[in-house]
DNA sequence: GCCGCGACCTTTGTATACATTGGATGGTGG
DNA sequence: CCACCATCCAATGTATACAAAGGTCGCGGC
């Protein structure tokens, strides 16, 4: 792997993962030398976080890391919820009824995946299907465009979502929504898919806002 | 302005024009010397066009001019409508009436500047007229991550848009569709400006997917 | 004659040295 | 005492030199 590649990454899980917060001030000499990378690879890595929009050039005072916070979230459903949709409603046209049957299976059968004893394991395990069934979509919508413009707002998204902490209850609940995306995609369904998917990501969204989840990102700024 | 600024507007230009045709190899040394700038701050200006979609890296061949041709306007515009008709929603809620009225004026008395004598001429001006209406709906929705995401539909439509040269007729019936537009934000009413909206990309869909215009791309490739 | 292997060469990836710009700080004048 | 200007410094922007990797061409063997 490329030097550059290493960099980017890192300083992306970085940012993501809030150890990178916002108005954190990515110096070149500084980051090269944590990183262990010269100037040059480096910054093509922070020109790509610019591209990206986890971070933006201030003139003379190099890159830093670009605000987001739990207000952001509303803007950031207003773009989500059109592509998602876009995107659900041509992979019921275009996509194989047989790549979706087993996945509503799958979230039919999440429940003890998510409050089972081995908490943590369990909530990764479902994230990971919830990542398949994202992919799916993706690979049966076929349209690069829509995905070019969906990743910015999924990286902005990961990282509103380490803000507000999902229960078991809201995954429980999410896991029922996808269900009915997956068998409506797996039915070929495509406005009944769009409706379940919008039902989704404004659950999803009334979660994100709801006040009581808020706080504790109050540890990441001491 | 900055070495790298000027390679990737460049560049951007060229490609967007035409003068650099998909396949096009952009080799470091070559480019490097037509554009009068070193290696350095052209890196950083392909790499920015790989961002944007308008290039890709093929690994030890250097980065080429990515494919685009007219069938790729279909996948283009279902991703073009959603984001576009979400923009004109939110911007006819929060937008200020005062700015869309008179460009609906303007949109109004739009006729002679398209087929007047100075063709040309009187063609730009109403592209920026377009270009003045797109920017005050960006500035109403005031959305980053809305604008984050068509950012890059918007360039490749550019590209696109020089294969299907519009014609005075067409022109006369965009005007009308954006009047519509531009009078249905001016009254906040953001269903009626969204079916505007919609019914002026699906009508610039069918003209750009019209095969009579196609075929004078020829010419670029002796 | 065709396939495979190897060497050469072109091209990209990386590092470092140098130039330049913008900012901060301290001093001076009003 | 405040404000403005000049100087210094640190950070980015740029160029070039070097290294590594992949591709292509040619030669040899089958």
């Amino acid at each position: 792997m490329r030097a550059s590649d290493r960099a980017y990454s890192t300083l992306r899980t970085d940012i993501i993962d809030w150890r990178l917060a916002p108005g954190d001030i990515l110096a070149e000499v500084e980051q090269s030398a944590r990183l262990g990378v010269s100037r040059t690879p480096l910054r093509e890595a922070l020109s790509r976080l610019v591209a990206e929009g986890l971070a933006t050039t201030n003139t003379g005072r190099g890159v830093v890391v670009s605000e987001i916070s739990l207000e952001a979230v509303t803007d950031l459903f207003d773009a989500r919820i059109p592509l998602e949709c876009a995107a659900v409603r041509i992979a019921a046209r275009r996509g194989d009824p047989a790549v979706f049957a087993p996945l509503a299976e799958e979230f039919a059968c999440a429940g003890p995946l998510i409050d089972g004893d081995g908490d943590s394991d369990g909530q990764a395990a479902y994230y990971g299907l919830v990542a398949r069934l994202d992919h799916a979509i993706d690979e049966a919508a076929a349209n690069p465009y829509l995905l070019q413009a969906q990743k910015p707002i999924r990286t902005h998204l990961a990282r509103v979502r380490r803000l507000a902490r999902d229960n078991p209850i809201r995954l429980l609940h999410s896991a029922h929504e996808h269900e009915q995306i997956a068998r409506a995609l797996a039915d070929g369904n495509a406005e009944l898919a769009e409706a379940a998917m919008r039902v989704h990501l404004h659950r999803s969204l009334q979660h994100l806002t709801t006040p009581s989840h808020a706080g504790h990102g109050a540890a990441l700024h001491p």
